[in-house]
DNA sequence: CGGGGATTTGACACATATCAAGAGCGGTGG
DNA sequence: CCACCGCTCTTGATATGTGTCAAATCCCCG
């Protein structure tokens, strides 16, 4: 698997920052000012459309490290886009077995699992202080109406969320644990990379346990290959803080199967 | 993860057979009297607009055993759905490794992979001579325009691949290889039934190597897990024809992990 | 009727889980 | 400001599930 295939979003831009105390920010939220535009919902859209599309989002909600965005079972209403920080998504099972699906971070939308079902699969749970903006399904919907390249570009944005599944799902399912981690940091350093940051160095906002958890592996796992990773001089690890040493490396280290 | 992750079709219906030789059919393609509507994309659309849809799919094609419906790379323009027979859609890696990411029958919808990066990720490949139907994508996309509906029944499709891929996740990531296996089995049974076809006895057209591509797992293990669950009475196996004989046994094996 | 692929089964190897212990870091309260 | 406590992380020893290799049988297709 390239990186690509799970982080789809391409076009670089500078992080945004403003906020306002409370859940619901009284601030104006518009998309043809947000530096986010091109990697978010909106990516693609010719200028008079950007504006046209402003009133899709009407308010912004912070969430703390640690809350719920939506849980599963939550009534179906919004789809969010992360304005800045970072979430997890994670899927439970009756008898306790859980998965975290994907992290999101800045531009990225959640949610979308609920349309379908028109009630929340999965539970979004913020892992550092985050804000995002709710953009009404309805909205959406009837904006879509009368506004082709919303309508297409929305589609698009669902067709990569399933692509970006089935990246891990062929990673779950044929590579070994190196492997993983290591499209792991590559995905990672390159979303990070599109937003501006370095993609060289960069913070965990997660935990061992939940890296190991999105990658189906145990949290003893992943840290004896970052510490294997380190001993071969590919990354440099110090608790949350990575450094990508050898990138090419890493890469090998991705697609050296012996399966 | 219930079959119903895997499963998201929920209503019965008969299944239909009528075609001509060669690609494409020159047969009229109405979503109003196909007896897969109740299952397929027009699920739910009120009568007039079923009716106003059945221009949507202009032809048929068929595509024998073995053969590609498309394949990873190939220009996007249509997505298709699945009239009669049984595909598996794969993902290859330039290093040889492949996942099947996914089984399609009757009813079911492939393709949307290739929205987001207008080529198709996936081969689609007929495990048994097979016939779907042609919906461009353009005139998905400016129907839906018109429609209300039809793009909120669309946009349902796409969620509830994402869902399904949220299962399949959720079974590589968590569960051992009788878990899968079973899970497997029941969400095969919930869909053949779903079709009118017998959910305790039916015919599986991939081979084990698929299976286990699918789940993660090697033939042999697959074949293994399945002389097990003959050994216990929960089915019977003769290569291809499956008769469950123990749903409730098979659900308890599916959730049983003592990870 | 012949042949090649699919399936089953066994023996063994190996990657990762499990169990366990200790260290490091960060947040909290005195 | 310091000390404590809990959580996260690392590392080791061992267990175990699944992969690997191999061989025999079976079945389907030509």
């Amino acid at each position: 698997m390239t990186p690509a295939a799970l982080a789809p979003i391409p076009i670089a831009a500078a992080p945004a920052r403003e906020s306002e105390p409370g859940k619901v920010a009284k601030v104006p939220t518009r998309c043809s000012t947000c530096g986010l535009r091109e990697l978010c919902l909106p990516c693609g859209l010719a200028g008079q459309a950007v504006d046209r599309i402003d009133d899709m989002v009407y308010t912004r909600r912070r969430v703390k490290r640690g809350e719920y965005l939506y849980r599963a079972g939550d009534k179906f209403g919004s789809i969010y886009a992360v304005r800045s920080g970072f979430f997890k998504t994670v899927q439970t099972l009756e008898d306790g077995r859980e998965q975290v699906t994907g992290f999101q971070m800045a531009g990225e939308i959640m949610g979308m699992d609920g349309i379908g079902p028109d009630a929340h699969v999965l539970n979004a749970i913020a892992l550092e202080d985050s804000e995002v903006c709710v953009i009404p399904y309805s909205r959406l919907e009837s904006l879509g109406g009368e506004m082709h390249e919303l309508r297409r570009q929305f589609h698009k944005v669902m067709s990569r969320e399933i692509v970006r599944e089935h990246g891990v799902m062929l990673l779950l399912g044929t590579m070994r644990a190196e492997e993983r981690l290591a499209a792991f940091l590559l995905n990672l350093s390159q979303r990070f990379a599109a937003r501006g940051y370095s993609p060289s160095e960069f913070n965990l906002r997660m935990t061992r346990e939940e890296i190991g958890s999105h990658l189906g592996l145990k949290l003893e796992t992943v840290s004896r290959a970052f510490s294997r990773f380190q001993d071969e001089g590919l990354i440099s690890v110090q608790l949350k803080d990575i450094r990508i040493l050898d990138v090419d490396g890493l890469r090998r280290a991705m697609g050296q199967g012996t399966r």
